[in-house]
DNA sequence: GCACAGTCTGTTAACGTTCACAATCGAGCT
DNA sequence: AGCTCGATTGTGAACGTTAACAGACTGTGC
């Protein structure tokens, strides 16, 4: 057998067949009318030659590829990885495939370009972790007819929305210190560009206010441990601060340390409450008290809404909102008498 | 002006420049022989009609593809997330746009057929994290044409490989609990049918054999704090364990915990050293001693071995090892007298 | 026997690029 | 003036698929 120049085509299996290439596409499109003595006259051939149909011409034609572009700040949170992975995982199973644009930063135009470059390879559809104001505006100029959908968006925004109810979840941990008998709750946020540490900082001061108790000043970070270590030296000093909400584990971790440092103990000096439930929180000492965002689902909803957009052809409008739930281990307990 | 019913074509451009649709093709293409003049009409044509080439029909007639094709875990371990996001960027930096394709488990199947939707796409290169066996085996189909560089894979294997020298850093973490005085070092390993873990027990028997020291028992784990803790549970319990080099950070975690929870006090009772210096390591309690691999040059140059790939056309049976470097910190101190 | 409605299959023309080649234009030289 | 050569531009044919339509082949009812 002569090693073939140029790949099969679709020819090359009608040939083999015996039928026209319009019946091997007909086969490959699982069209109703194509006799099943013929179907598999051309399986057979298809099998015999290795034949893989070419995307390209087939996206040529049609218009639209099953390809979802996903853009997403190239970062190692734990946050956006988790999601990032279960979005291609879920995007598989639907029968599509996933192509990640990674940005740098999450400023406008970056986010823009990246979007440009889903368009050209005619991306069926569009999801953008846009977790800051700048990204969202990126969206302006987005042709109304491509599907989309944002995850941690703005909520103002009107576009399909997918999102952690961050100020419930941040509600929940406060309410929790609260609960343990602590007369305040400290906060260390994330930067307060993102919305999701907006959301995290109101569901804080509500549980607050609703408490009647005292709001003490915020203190901002990145989402970094170092920037929680930082911030824990300081609330370490403090010697009536009894219990802290961090933004997030990693900033947790910093605190806790912080405060180990100075001889403070947690629990039973401080509480300490985090947010995300990494993996490793369990194992902090002591393990760490957090709120767990199902990310998995926050995926799975948002190429639900996509799909919903692809197959129906027009924005939709939905969003979906994810209750996060409240992991208690040994980092609260009740504040000394 | 009327609204389009389809995207402007080259065609479309070449009308309103008053050019054929060649020398559109040759101005997008920066082809040399194309007068300033001419140049400057089309582009002018581009801008008003807001044309973006369509990139299905210029794979379509090429062959190939500006995308790179990226196989990979889907996970939230740190290493492999690490690589991901910097290879994303990375290939942007150099014009090429990076397709991610998760696998659930690393079986050969799930890799082939990840492998498979790549080449549907005519990917120009792809890069795949083949960190055990059964992945390394998928690419034994592979064909001999297309390029291909594996990270962490199969060093037995001839193709291209971009890893880091987990031998070195193992021996290093090892070798630096030697020299603190420690009569001998316990290792908590990753799971055996990784490469990665493999390297790091041989790194750490070749130290101890080396100085003439016992070689312990080797404690199997996978790559969490949770088994970390489980291993660290028991290691805590002989007193005679003075050092513990853990085959990541997150195994470290959870052997810190144990300690603490049975009393023996890091590093004053026992040492323990980690590998991949996650961003907390820092701040575990005590900050972490561990080995550091760069994940951003590891990307870097699977990108440069596949571009070199691509322009020569052949496979080129480079290799990159990357040597990680020991980040000292306070988890290490001299054994007890 | 013949029209008729399905069912199945084939033919031709797109889709929007690049490639190979042909044609034209000018400048520099004889 | 005519020739040559390089620079510039144009023409027509791919690439491999789907869409639209046409044709052939069945069985059914009169």
């Amino acid at each position: 057998m002569v090693r073939p120049a140029r790949e099969p085509a679709m020819t090359d299996v009608a040939k083999l067949a015996g039928v026209s290439h319009q019946t091997v596409s007909r086969v490959l499109n699982d069209h109703p009318n194509v006799r099943e003595q013929t179907r598999l006259r051309v399986q057979a051939a298809i099998n015999e030659l290795g034949y893989r149909p070419n995307k390209a011409a087939r996206l040529l034609v049609t218009g639209t590829s099953q390809v979802i572009g996903v853009v997403s700040r190239s970062s190692t949170l734990y946050g956006p990885a988790a999601t990032l992975s279960s979005l291609a995982e879920e995007a598989v199973k639907r029968g599509f495939t996933v192509n990640v644009e990674s940005v740098r930063t999450l400023d406008r135009q970056p986010i823009a370009d990246a979007i440009g470059r889903h368009l050209d390879q005619r991306v069926a559809g569009l999801v953008i972790i846009a977790p800051v104001e700048s990204a969202n505006d990126a969206l302006d100029d987005l042709p109304e007819d491509i599907p989309l959908v944002t995850i941690d968006g703005d909520p103002g925004r009107p576009t399909e929305l997918v999102t952690v109810d961050q100020e419930a979840g941040a509600y929940a941990a406060t309410r929790h210190l609260l609960n343990a008998g602590h007369a305040t709750v400290w906060h260390v946020s994330g930067p307060d560009d993102w919305f999701d540490a907006r959301g995290r900082i109101s569901g804080w001061r509500r549980a607050l206010t609703e408490a009647g108790a005292e709001v003490p000043p915020l203190m901002s970070a990145d989402w970094l441990a170092a920037s929680g270590y930082r911030n824990g030296q300081i609330l370490a000093r403090m010697s009536d601060v009894t219990a802290v909400f961090a933004a997030n584990d990693h900033l947790a971790l910093g605190v806790l340390r912080a405060l180990h440092e100075r001889g403070r103990k947690v629990p039973e000096d401080v509480s300490v409450v985090g947010f995300d439930d990494v993996p490793e929180a369990a194992y902090y000492i002591p393990p760490l008290t957090t709120v767990r965002p199902d990310f998995d689902a926050v995926a799975a909803a948002s190429i639900d809404l996509l799909l919903a957009q692809i197959d129906s052809g027009r924005r939709l409008g939905d969003r979906r909102v994810l209750t996060p739930t409240l992991v208690t281990r040994e980092s609260v307990a009740p504040p000394r008498a």
